[in-house]
Parts: C-alpha cells; structure tokens; sequence
DNA sequence: TCCAGTACTTAGTCTGTCTAAATACAAAGA
DNA sequence: TCTTTGTATTTAGACAGACTAAGTACTGGA
C-alpha cells in the first residue's frame, strides 16, 4: 500500500518540477505528465487538472513558450501543444532548485528524518 | 535578499515539523513557532494563523493531546496550552518522516537538484 | 462497433497557509 | 501614568494551487 505522494505536499513544487522537466528538451503536456510521473517510481500520479494549469500559468509568466505542433507533421493523432523553456524559465528553474534545496535543508533539519 | 520559504511550499509539511518538534518534549504553541523558526536559520517564517490551526487539527485527530498550564504556576504572564504527542502521534510523526523522505527522494530526482 | 490510449480543456471543490485583527497579561521606559 | 514591547492565544476571511470530474477530439485494434 505504498503511500502517495498527496497533493498538498507538491504545492509550490510542481512550477520547478515541470520547469527542470523541460530542461531535458521540447515537450508538450501530456510527455511531461508521463516524464515526471515515471521519474516518480509509481509514488506520483499528476493528474492533468494539475500539469495544464500549471503549464498555462508559467506561459503567462513567460517561463515557457508554447506552440502547437505543426500540422504538417506526419504523425496522426491529437494536436499536441510543445513547450519549451524561455530565457526566464531557465533563470528561474535555477532559482527554484535553490529554494528547493533551502528547502530540503531547512524543514529537513527540523523533521529529522 | 535571502529568500524565504513560501507558504505553498510549506503546505503537507507543517504537521509533521510540528510533532517533531514536539518530539523534543511538550510544549507550548509559541515556543513551538519559536523553535520552528529559530531552527529554520532565519528562511522559515512560520505564523500563528498557521500554526494554532494546525495544532488543533493535530489534536482533533488525537495526535498530540492539549491542556492549559496550571494556574497555580509561580510563572506570570498569559495562560499557556501545552501540548504532548500522544502514542497515536508518535507513530503518525514516524509515518510522516517517511513520507518526507520520500518525497525529497521522489520530488528531488526530478528538480535534480 | 466499441474500447483503450493519446492529448488537451475547464468548471468547480477543497484545504491549508496566509493576513489581520482582536484579546489578555506583564515588564520596562519615557 | 501612559505607551510600548514581548509573550500567548484566538479566529474571521482571503487566496492559491492541486484536485475531481467531465467534456472534446483523434487513432488503432479487438
């Protein structure tokens, strides 16, 4: 029954996560949904009413630039909408690991685990 | 400019810093937001419109058990509710320093950071 | 034909932290 | 004396972000 990582300890986490995702290269929504869940080791299921919000947020902040995929692609299937990290989202991915490792290092001292 | 460790961040984790810290003996709210923050090195902000509410869930779920202090106390000052784990929330505080670490395990794997 | 998988959208809910103000007591200083 | 500072608790209301849940749309396989 290994427990699951609950939303309320993701929030404020998810930003840096989707950000640091990206990093690996140019992806749309849902490969970043599947990306972070296997990085997870099955302890963390995003659900999509999470990741797409969070994507439209760091767009509207100019951390990542979007773009529907070319229709001209061969591929078959839904249109996907790619996103890829901007300036800013890098400058900001690095300030989001060291909040995260503030973080670790902070409530870890106090939780002592 | 030190950054300070938003509230979202915080969300999921404060029960468990709280019985933690309560770990070290009973004590009272404010001495609990006092030796929160002065173990967060001055990055951990924690307020009382958190922390209170936060100490009541606890003790609703019967995971610290609350009493005021004896008025007949030689102490001055405003009356004081002490709190103590109880057995319940000794074995919650164990399930959360797991869930903790895992979650830094889990969540850091993908902010590699 | 129906279903499962991919891919995106969005309305509404929930909950925990926050802001902010109030109460109360004591000690120190002007 | 009056004010301020520090200790200590309470609580109403705001807010943000992850959630539930339902919908759309396309494809391929049973």
């Amino acid at each position: 029954m290994t427990a699951e990582i609950s939303g309320d300890a993701l929030r404020g986490h998810l930003a840096t996560m989707l950000l640091s995702a990206l990093e690996a290269g140019p992806a749309h929504g849902f490969d970043l949904l599947k990306r972070i869940e296997a990085a997870g080791c099955g302890l963390l299921h995003l659900k999509e009413g999470s990741v797409y919000p969070a994507l439209y947020r760091l767009e509207r902040e100019g951390l990542v630039r979007a773009e529907w995929e070319s229709p001209e692609s061969e591929r078959r299937g839904p249109r996907r909408r790619i996103y890829r990290l901007t300036r800013r989202g890098r400058a900001r991915l690095a300030q989001g690991r060291e909040e995260w490792s503030r973080f670790v290092r902070v409530v870890g001292a106090i939780v002592g685990a």
